[in-house]
DNA sequence: CATGGTACGCACTTTTTTGTGCGTACCATG
DNA sequence: CATGGTACGCACAAAAAAGTGCGTACCATG
């Protein structure tokens, strides 16, 4: 693999091996915070950067930048610039991140469920335009 | 929360707060590893820690032990203890694992489209008894 | 007892991910 | 120009996750 060679999407690691396609999906959308980024994105049209930070309040400015940018690069999420007063940024998922759904739609259920058997508190945060 | 209190499975971190269902399900079967161990009981009645190690190739025993004793401690995964000669453990998913069977099949099979996108080889083992 | 198979555990070490603190760039408005 | 809003970027630092190397415990068999 030469350096000159671009790395396909999703694969951060040069080299990287699989052997089960989950590997790839985690190695895609896995870590901390990309799934629950995503998920608020799935819910919602367009969402602006301040939206996405206060959807997700324990998430670093920093780290939702990151996720954002990342996710920009291959092309899950679409980031588009508006021009207002005051000027701001949305992002979307694009129609491979809208393949997500699936994925995103079980985590979520699965995440209620596991919340409720083991008395979790899950506090969503009220969306605000 | 007084260090008698034994912590509701799934919440390696005390006080950990949560805002959205999806978080849930990361901070239980999130990392590099799990989702795939759990893929592989998910298709398998039963598997024994050898076999594990042999779909998973790119896995330590460290890191197979480990998921699988955290897996077990949280009720997903069943330990069998198995006398034979040699006398091995087997592994398989509770009735709580399996209910994680939508969101395993689902980022397996995001992970195949995504694959073939964007020409990621995946190399699964051949199973062997 | 020695040996082999099996499944780990321990003490570190390395790698990766996430977080902190600050500053920057851009735009619009008064 | 100053100010405010917005969305980051940078240079670390801290935390978490994963890996390495070795050894141990248990069981069965000869």
């Amino acid at each position: 693999m030469s350096p000159d060679t671009p790395q396909p999407p999703g694969t951060a690691r040069p080299g990287r091996s699989y052997h089960c396609h989950v590997e790839v999906t985690v190695d895609v959308i896995g870590g901390k915070w990309t799934p629950v980024v995503l998920a608020h994105l799935k819910e919602h049209d367009r969402l602006r950067f301040a939206q996405l930070r206060r959807l997700i309040p324990d998430i670093t400015e920093k780290m939702l930048a990151q996720r954002l940018r990342e996710l920009e690069a291959i092309q899950i999420v679409d980031r588009i610039p508006v021009s207002t007063a005051p000027p701001h940024v949305e992002y979307a998922l694009t129609a491979q991140g809208r393949s997500l759904a699936p994925v995103l739609q079980a985590m979520w259920e699965w995440g209620r469920d596991w919340a409720a058997t083991n008395r979790l508190a899950v506090d969503p945060v009220q969306f605000r335009h």
